[in-house]
DNA sequence: CCCTGATTCGC
DNA sequence: GCGAATCAGG
């Protein structure tokens, strides 16, 4: 496949919109992602200023952060500064990786209104301190949640589960799941929390 | 380990 | 000019 005016063109126009330069390959054909960005940048309208920022229904990564883009020019105001340090630190300490457990599938369905024994049953905020602002948004997301049933989680949906696993109203979250969690981000938003204050834990 | 764009460099 | 490989970031 070669740059014909039209692909070009539909490039120009896709990527002004905001779409993504894997989204254009795909609408394109024929072209990897990376072509797509190469032709860009030797279009020179890397710079997304075609005409209308209309942010596109599912554009995942907004990007209208201004861009200062220090040029080489002045670079020589402070002979004697520090060349790099781009590496602050990570962050102080990363957060507890503990997920609840993940619940076994085989779930006896007893008599509804029973909670079973040993089930701990979803993460339920009711006693823990959750920060209102995680449970709004999970409450939110939940409305849009996938309901998937067991058979229909994969590596990439959320493995949160809504309601009681005793009744019919089950089923589990199933949005796209953060890197490496188990869960979207509103649910890991519950999930993975600092351990509360518990105080001492002798044994 | 899914994605994003940016850059390099042999072709 | 092209784009795979690679880089840097979320």
């Amino acid at each position: 496949m070669s740059w014909t005016d039209e692909r070009v063109e539909l490039l120009k126009k896709m990527w002004s919109e905001g779409q993504s330069a894997s989204q254009i390959a795909k609408e394109l054909g024929g072209v990897t992602r990376n072509a797509v960005i190469g032709k860009v940048h030797r279009l020179g309208l890397s710079n997304r200023s075609g005409a209308a920022p209309a942010p596109a229904a599912a554009k995942p990564e907004p990007k209208p952060a201004p861009k200062p883009e220090v040029k080489p020019a002045a670079a020589e105001a402070k002979p004697a500064a520090k060349p790099a340090a781009a590496k602050p630190a990570p962050k102080p300490a990363e957060t507890a990786e503990e997920a609840p457990a993940e619940r076994p599938s085989n779930v006896t369905p007893i008599r509804k209104a029973i909670i079973p024994a040993g089930q701990p049953l979803p993460p339920q905020p009711s006693a823990n301190e959750i920060s209102p602002e995680a449970l709004a948004k999970v409450n939110e997301i939940e409305k849009k949640a996938k309901k998937l049933t067991l058979l229909e989680l994969t590596e990439r949906t959320c493995k949160w589960p809504v309601g009681d696993p005793a009744t019919e109203d089950f089923w589990f979250c199933g949005l796209p799941v953060q890197q490496g969690k188990p869960y979207c981000e509103a649910h890991v938003g519950v999930a993975f929390q600092p351990m509360s204050n518990r105080r001492d834990r002798r044994r």
